[in-house]
DNA sequence: ATTTTTTTTTAGATTTGTCTAAATATAATT
DNA sequence: AATTATATTTAGACAAATCTAAAAAAAAAT
């Protein structure tokens, strides 16, 4: 019931590519997790004697029950304690990853639910991703790319898909965060770059790239 | 500038056992950090390497100014902590101890200076410990066990020595934390045993052991 | 159906932190 | 001073996690 830091970053990684419930390749994970493919074999043998994944060799990877929920464990105490950064200790949402990389890792659940309730039970952590509950469900938020919203659609931004320093920085240069409505005005055909407004701001173009990382809930009733 | 988990512990636990400034032996680290003679004398080749403490075998360890520093700057985050999870979530002053454990290994000094700073830059841990501040710099709190107090003199707990969750236990079953007022009534000389009154509650006897692990403040100005 | 390329696994090492058992140094006793 | 007891270090192993280089399997291209 006790796993290293490290198997529990293989266990969240391979959680994050299986998106539906593909299988991982080696390859995969290793550029995932900054690694050699062969440490990767080595690590997957070892997880599947713990049953945590279903592997046969060349044949990639899925996790089991088990390592499911072992995973949204992790994922749950990485986006509380993201929340808590931001929220307590008024840390840039584009700082805390890196952080809570190392905090997830703290084991006890006391604790991680103490903060939980602290925080005022959050449902999504500063990027817009959904935080599991102390059973390990997490609401699947349908979001749509910005690459598919419909053009002159108000929109609000829910999350982005990718946390990279550099990306959080461009949105922040773009006055973009959680939460942000805005609109697409037109796309240039030419190299699929994308005119946005926001309200009460001059309008801007984005990148075809960065588009499609933003993710935007919109209504989607019918006004008849 | 990063040392390992475990070097970490074991550079606070030398601080802890050079009281003054005498050499800590291999044995009495071993006792501490509930490992093997064997294991310590590796480690202390390998710390000795990076200059963090003087090591000459069989003549004992003592930490360098560098060692010193890394010491103060692991207390100052797990006392941090474990204030932390007393005031803000609310757990019990015999819990945390354990998970400070864990915590005062993240890495992050910004997220250690906010984290004073959210907690309004407390002075002592919830035992009662001087918290060193970020240039590591900590108040020689003078502190006389309950074994010194002189008979009827009334004092005030401001630190216990030793935090085991059985001796925090038998803490609360007397009603004593960081703060109660408390004198001795007499010594029995038989078996060194104490009797100590409380205001407004029953008076009752104590061992030597616990009267040596609690440490207190008084009056010492003389009263003319 | 071969050949070539890509992916994945195995083989063999390395580092960190730990252990037990045996050897040696120091301290205490006679 | 010699002996006994205690403290400490060395020798040799082991588990976890990683690596590079080489071999083998699978996929893609001819
Ligand atoms: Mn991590
Ligand atoms: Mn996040
Ligand atoms: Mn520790
Ligand atoms: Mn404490």
């Amino acid at each position: 019931m006790k796993y290293s830091p490290s198997k529990e970053n293989y266990l969240k990684a391979i959680f994050h590519l299986q998106q539906d419930d593909s299988v991982v390749s080696t390859n995969a994970l290793a550029r995932q997790l900054n690694t050699s493919a062969a440490s990767v074999t080595d690590m997957l043998k070892k997880l599947k004697t713990q049953k945590l994944l279903q592997y046969q060799p060349y044949r990639g990877v899925r996790l089991t029950a088990e390592g499911k929920k072992v995973a949204l464990q992790i994922i749950r105490k990485h986006r509380l304690w993201e929340y808590f950064l931001v929220e307590k200790l008024a840390f840039g949402w584009e700082e805390v990853h890196e952080i809570a990389e190392e905090l997830e890792h703290i084991s006890s659940t006391k604790l991680i639910d103490r903060l939980d309730h602290f925080l005022g039970n959050p449902r999504t952590d500063p990027h817009g991703d959904p935080i599991p509950d102390a059973q390990g469900s997490m609401p699947l938020v349908q979001q749509t790319s910005l690459i598919d919203l419909p053009v002159r659609k108000q929109a609000a931004v829910i999350s982005v898909s990718n946390q990279s320093t550099a990306m959080l920085d461009l949105l922040k240069h773009h006055h973009i965060g959680i939460g942000t409505k805005l609109a697409v005005n037109r796309r240039f055909e030419f190299d699929q770059t994308l005119e946005i407004s926001i309200p009460n701001r001059p309008v801007f173009t984005i990148s075809e790239l960065l588009a499609a990382n933003l993710f935007v809930a919109y209504d989607t009733t019918t006004t008849a």
